[in-house]
DNA sequence: ATGTCC
């Protein structure tokens, strides 16, 4: 595959073959060794019927389902644009949660190790079934489905202030329960509040350098603050979900004369009754995703009141698994988007009109979940930029599971980050070798591409005092 | 990411 540079940090694929547009990988050289697969999958995405601009990729960019991870198209709804289940990925709504604690790492240290015992009680986390929620019906189950992190809060579990600062305001509306199928449902039953596993986290972290400091006042964090991170998905249901409907799509495309270079591309019209159903069931997982995370928080306010005296108020949350129909200027005209963003965070800039008024003049805080043991950041979406107001989403991965767990025994590396300071409360050893950072590309570095890019600015550096993994 | 293959 055949790189240009256009600038620092952007590169372009010129359109070959089927594509239909060119792709722009936003990257240094360093961040893609081994990225012929990834690039691949940038060039087939562009082929999509409908794409506008260029099929993008994030400076994390790796290898995934059909669509790169690290991958942002957008599709005109009105041009017969397509939505393509796997331009989400199968964590729909997968995304972060940063709150910020009313106390500084000193006067916290002496708590540390009872809120991380409270926490590794309080967190369900790992495979398979268990979350904080146990629902009394298939009725709680749909209110979860159509209400997100508003139906949390109505029942008890959160501030009003939350959703206020949650995009969307903690639920998007269009949710269709219909097209969740019983399997996905039953999967979905008995995981409402929990973690999960892999790359998923809750960590106590402080703020540990400020890159801007009327944006982080904005945000509410300072020098030497704890917070607490989360990051998790719509777990089996937006799973089964992705799996139905791209089973129902492979079906349907050839009676749109659709054809795509690889099956994983599966999609339909926008304004199709699959394209339709698809939207419908991902926004309902979309809200799983984020009750799943208020009721999470939950957990972990209760944990810091009683073992630290602790108050959490909620930064943000913010998604980097969705499609979402979005309003933007191409070329002069206002044209109406799916923006797909897998493994790619949403980045408004200051005054965009669906931020919260506090939040206006410093623009969406963008929540990028380090490798453990690593850094997290909080970044801003800036002016201009590209890629339709996105950039990253984290590390991105390097080692494959097997090949990490090869380097280091979990034993091994829970020694060396508690010897770093770092309180570890994994559920799996095998699942804690797997993260081990040495998988993973600095964080930073793709962080300081994101920037040189012009996808977004750095406000706050995150470094963990404690892990809860699966 | 994921009841790591219905």
């Amino acid at each position: 595959m055949e790189l240009v540079q256009e600038a620092d940090y952007r590169f372009r694929i010129d359109p070959h073959g089927a594509m239909r547009v060119p792709g722009v990988v936003f990257a240094s050289r360093a961040l893609l060794p081994d990225a012929e697969k990834s690039l691949e999958q940038v060039a087939n995405v562009a082929t999509l019927p409908g794409i506008v601009g260029a099929s993008y990729a994030m400076p994390d960019i790796h290898w995934g389902y059909g669509f790169p991870i690290g991958g942002v198209a957008a599709t005109d709804v009105d041009e017969g644009g397509v939505v393509s289940p796997g331009g989400v990925g199968f964590d729909i709504s997968c995304g972060v949660r940063l709150l910020a604690a009313d106390t500084d790492r000193h006067s916290f240290r002496s708590a540390l190790s009872a809120v991380m015992d409270g926490l590794d009680r309080a967190i369900p986390r790992g495979a398979g079934p268990g979350g904080v929620w146990h629902l009394t019906g298939p009725g709680q189950l749909e209110r979860i489905l159509r209400g997100g992190s508003r139906y949390a809060v109505e029942e008890g579990h959160g501030e009003e202030r939350d959703l206020r600062r949650c995009e969307d305001g903690g639920a998007v509306a269009d949710a269709d329960v219909g097209e969740v199928s019983v399997r996905a449902r039953q999967r979905g039953l008995g995981q409402v509040g929990s973690l999960g596993s892999a790359n998923h986290f809750l960590e106590v972290q402080y703020v540990d350098e400020v890159h801007d400091e009327r944006a982080a006042a904005a945000f509410g964090l300072a020098l030497g603050q704890v917070c607490v991170m989360i990051h998790c998905g719509s777990r089996g249901l937006g799973h089964q979900i992705c799996t139905d409907h791209v089973k129902a799509m492979d079906r349907a495309m050839s009676r749109y004369d659709i054809t795509v270079p690889d099956r994983q591309l599966a999609c339909t019209p926008v304004d199709s009754p699959e394209g339709r159903a698809y939207l419908g069931a991902m926004a309902a997982a979309a809200n799983y995703g984020r009750a799943n995370r208020q009721l999470l928080s939950d957990a972990a306010r209760g944990v810091f009141r009683g073992a630290a005296g602790a108050r959490l108020s909620l930064v943000y949350d913010v998604s980097h698994n969705l499609a979402k129909i979005e309003t933007h200027t191409v070329a002069g005209a206002r044209r109406t988007l799916c923006v797909h963003r897998k493994g790619a965070t949403r980045a408004f800039p200051p005054g965009h009109p669906d931020l919260p008024d506090d939040l206006r003049e410093a623009g969406q805080p963008v929540l990028i979940p380090g490798t453990m043991g690593t850094a997290s950041y909080v970044l801003t979406g800036v002016p201009g930029g590209d890629a339709f107001h996105s950039t990253c989403h984290g590390a991105g991965r390097l080692l494959s599971r097997h090949q990490a767990a090869r380097t280091v025994t979990g034993r091994d590396l829970r020694a060396r980050l508690e010897s770093e300071g770092i309180a570890v409360r994994p559920r799996s050893l095998r699942g804690l070798a797997e993260e081990t950072p040495e998988a993973y590309k600095d964080v930073g570095e793709v962080v300081a591409a994101s920037e040189g890019a012009g996808l977004c600015r750095r406000v706050a550096r995150l470094v963990p005092l404690g892990v809860v993994k699966g």
